[in-house]
DNA sequence: GGCTATCCTGAATACTCGTTCAGATCGCCG
DNA sequence: CGGCGATCTGAACGAGTATTCAGGATAGCC
């Protein structure tokens, strides 16, 4: 897309000429169009009000509406991952990344704690390809980060893990199911309750005791400037 | 049902005649038409081609697409529930009951490990008010027997929950996470590997070791005799 | 200034699907 | 027998919606 011969290049003029914005903001009122009334629900309509442009528009842009869900897709995925890892550089130490795990999952983060969005992606996964790689991808990124925690802490002594595949694919098969309550408000499930059910959990296959991920998180959640 | 003042009782002729068991067919064929196309994929169509009648009867007994599908969820949740029940009952022993819990749930039983239908079921919970019932019923039932088996346990100084309603909470969600994966064919995942995580788990939070759940099941799951 | 490619709009189009409806069929009863 | 209510069918209707399309605006370029 960049390569194009000629092309609009730059320009510089006002920031409501650039195309590029408007895809941007098209694919993330899509995400927020999905999140409120499931894949199922999402009228080309709707994702045209939400971005306040005209249906013609999402469809020049993206194609067809199957197009702009794949897209959008990919787009949370982007985002999902550039928070993941710049949440876990900023903390050092194993502890305080699993809790900072436990944050982010139980929605103090803006995108990874998005628990609706990931219910209605695992359903499209079953029978969407893009989705299923979508999902699959978010996973093992998720998953993949959990392991790296697990291991540091292993290095250092801190965690006792006896199986540390089966440890992380638990813990974070836990998170799943801890999550669909969260997402459905489940009377009794808070984000309060998630972390300290997981923590609890996470003690238990790591070897240490409970008190150990008690306490208040080493630092709050980093807010992002804007949106 | 038996109740009709005088109607159509009995008559004994052929079975094609009872107007009930054609209701119960297009109930089964709505199930299994959500089961592989999901709610947002079943028509009245595709329901009315599976039971092997018209569109029209359909929506004659149910009212209309909406009711179909909400009086699904309830007949599954029946089937559901007598075969938990049933299932439970024929066995003795916490061990061997939380052995069986997690063969029902990885699939060796016709309903109960019926994933693909319970991941649908949680998406249009999120919207939909009887989706929402169903689960939470069937969820509190679940979650109700897993419990009395760690009691149980429990009072017969077998286990050694350090809290039960956590860990019931956190072994029942372990599933659904777990369910996730199993639903979606996740490379590595399979039943065998399921019972085996999840019974590891129960053993960490249950205070036992790990060889306690090992072995063969007592008793292979039982066939209904037919359907 | 004219020309062109890009970006954008909203009405028109075409199609899918839930629901309605005008009847068929059939067992039963007076 | 003739009527009746329950059950059942499939065609017709109409609402909703993805996609197409005929153009309008704008910016850069010759």
């Amino acid at each position: 897309m960049a390569g194009t011969t000629s092309g609009q290049a730059a320009g510089g003029s006002t920031a409501a000429r650039a195309p590029e914005e408007r895809r941007r903001r098209i694919l993330e009122a899509t995400v927020a169009v999905i999140r409120d009334r499931g894949f199922a629900g999402t009228r080309v309509t709707d994702i045209a009000a939400a971005a306040g442009t005209s249906s013609g528009l999402v469809l020049y842009h993206f194609g067809s509406l199957a197009g702009a869900l794949t897209q959008a897709l990919t787009h949370v995925e982007d985002v999902f991952y550039g928070e993941l890892e710049s949440e876990l550089e900023a903390v050092p130490g194993p502890v305080d990344r699993l809790r900072l795990m436990a944050d982010l999952a139980s929605g103090a983060g803006p995108a990874v704690g998005d628990w609706t969005l990931w219910l209605e992606l695992w359903v499209r996964a079953l029978r969407d390809d893009d989705a299923r790689a979508a999902r699959e991808s978010l996973d093992r990124r998720w998953r993949a980060a959990l392991r790296r925690v697990v291991v540091e802490g292993a290095a250092a002594g801190v965690f006792h893990p006896a199986d540390v595949a089966a440890t992380t694919l638990r813990l974070s098969s836990l998170m799943d199911g801890l999550a669909i309550q969260l997402a459905l408000a489940e009377p009794g499930m808070t984000p309060a309750r998630f972390k300290r059910l997981w923590l609890d959990a996470a003690a238990l296959e790591l070897g240490v005791p409970a008190q150990a991920f008690r306490g208040r998180a080493a630092r709050p959640v980093r807010r992002r400037t804007a949106s």
